[in-house]
DNA sequence: CATAGTGCTTGCACTTTGCAAGTATATATG
DNA sequence: CATATATACTTGCAAAGTGCAAGCACTATG
């Protein structure tokens, strides 16, 4: 109780918290889109990020998709389910090791993710618009770091931050 | 499809999306803080969400702590009931209008929030560390511009995205 | 060729959410 | 002043989502 004393009284006001304002942007950006998918296509949110995940490979097993859209194996099974249901994905044994099954985007589902991606990228423009090229850079490169930081905070679990106040 | 051509033709990753990266940094992030909350005081997303903002101010009604949390009068319900439940808050009927409850932080809850808020300030702190002094003025500047929009694209629902691709 | 290990799936209990309907209070109207 | 309408939540319940033990299919190893 020395080096937290400062946040324990000033506060933290939740609206200047920088996790809570990207929690916010991103939140608020991911309610439109959600509506149209799960009203046109009947996807969840899961699907609709395995869609997007398969979309850019010709096929990915269950584990790869898992680490690329930060999803635990069960999700990652469901929302192939649903996928495969949808008609939008196939699952084909693997040639060598038939434990890990190849996913792969169908006809129907590359049609379904060109619609959602064009909102996608209507709403990124939007965001974009507001800011100055310089301003893109630096949020670019900025982001790239945060996203490390963030997965090693994630990684280290709560125990880890309340120690290290005194570590680098 | 015309102007949607591009992001259907080559394909918006996943990855390099921007909402999709502040959503990732938000979540990796909003994960060991909630693990903290809630094996140490039973609280929900929502409850540490109403907490942070009955503790700056002396008393707020359902409504406000909606606005200012971005829940929805259910879950603010809820997350009231949990914290009086918690013994973290209390609700007084409004002294002129007795429709609105007006609901304050016990000593017990400011002590929660304090513990809370230190970890989140720990957080934040790693996250900063990463960021030169010009790159945090920057992305404060730019995430109030973010916020506005997304607050915007939010309201305006995607019906109206897909109309305005030629509006400015 | 039994044993252990990996990758994924299923079933089931538990939790969270969304929404219709309800309560309590306040204001407006005949 | 009774009645209607509006506001501000609150509750109950069904639907959806989640977490986890156990299971299945397959491969690797002694």
């Amino acid at each position: 109780m020395k080096q937290t004393a400062r946040a324990a009284e000033d506060g933290l006001k939740l609206s200047a918290w920088l996790p809570y304002r990207l929690f916010l942007v991103a939140a608020q950006i991911a309610r439109p889109l959600e509506s149209f998918y799960s009203e046109t296509f009947g996807l969840s949110q899961a699907g609709w990020r395995i869609l997007a995940v398969i979309a850019e490979r010709d096929a990915a097993n269950a584990s790869e998709i898992g680490r690329a859209c930060a999803l635990d194996p069960f999700a990652v099974s469901r929302g192939i389910g649903q996928l495969t249901e949808l008609g939008f994905a196939v699952r084909r044994p693997g040639k060598t090791d038939r434990r890990f099954a190849a996913v792969s985007i169908t006809r129907s589902g590359r049609a379904a993710f060109n619609r959602i991606a064009a909102l996608g990228s209507a709403i990124e423009a939007r965001l974009l618009a507001r800011l100055s090229d310089g301003e893109r850079a630096t949020i670019d490169s900025a982001l790239t770091r945060l996203e490390a930081e963030s997965a090693r905070i994630d990684a280290g679990g709560w125990r880890a931050l309340l120690d290290d106040a005194s570590a680098p």
